[in-house]
DNA sequence: TACTATTAGCTTGTATACAAATTAATATGG
DNA sequence: CCATATTAATTTGTATACAAGCTAATAGTA
């Protein structure tokens, strides 16, 4: 009988949608993030230096949980649209400085409606916002601890 | 102020901590998955197969959410791998039938540890679990609402 | 100081993922 | 019946994403 497999069913999987939501949440940012020349990722790394400015490539990917081999040609990328200058470390040659540039702030301000533009799409209520995002950080803690 | 700002940082994402937990739970089943020969794309289309047996390109796209051109090659690999039959419909020849094969349907018990092992990592109750799998059923149906 | 280990970033190879263009087959309207 | 439209899958081009190997710089140590 096929109760044996029920494990192994499509609808009892809790990862499953999770990566159908994560995909078509970020193509349903794309029309947005077009407008201001911006890939998904390249916008997550672009979040992260509006707020810190000044970075490298290992604690970048520390926070974004991606490999520098993943990275490297998305920061190249930023840098060639003018976002962002890449520079190797005076003390320490083996670190890449990542600086935001004057063009890199001022996008800052374009990007401010996309937030908006994503959450009412999600149309769920602040309770049911605040439960998804507590919960999903759990799941992400619990698997990062392994 | 940096309020203005506010909604524009990566802790008042939501689609943040969703695609880091995508990226990182399905990198939690590669060591399982590799050891049955499939990466986490194929398995979720040896999933729907094992469920369904037969399907085509279109149908499987719409069920997993993936654009021909993704699948095109995956199929082409499970087929290598001579876990599927690629054929084009004797009736209507635009359409590629997909069949599992033999191999590809003993694959099935190999595969039945899986779920569990990777259950274990996500570390939830079952009501938790359960309020999860809603909320993200629930922004997934909502996001493809448009 | 010289040898070894570690570290940071880059390169290479493989596998998605998707938009846009293409091709071949089928459906449809005049 | 034929010209046109639509459809299903493939191809092409771009952009991740990650493991494994590589390189250059720095740290650690005998």
């Amino acid at each position: 009988m096929d109760t044996k497999y029920e494990t192994l069913t499509l609808k009892n999987q809790l990862c499953f949608p999770i990566y159908l939501a994560s995909k078509e949440i970020i193509r349903k940012y794309s029309p947005y993030l077009d407008e201001i020349n911006l890939t998904y990722t390249q916008y997550v790394v672009m979040m992260y230096l509006w707020e810190i400015k000044k970075s490298n490539v290992k604690d970048i990917g520390k926070v974004l949980l991606l490999d520098s081999s993943t990275l490297t040609p998305v920061l190249k990328k930023l840098e060639i649209k003018g976002f962002i200058k890449r520079k190797r470390n005076k003390i320490d040659e083996r670190n890449l400085d990542i600086t935001i540039t004057k063009k890199g702030l001022e996008l800052r301000d374009k990007a401010l409606s996309v937030p908006m533009k994503i959450k009412k799409c999600f149309n769920l209520n602040k309770e049911e916002m605040k439960v998804l995002y507590n919960l999903i950080y759990k799941v992400l803690i619990n698997v990062e601890r392994e």
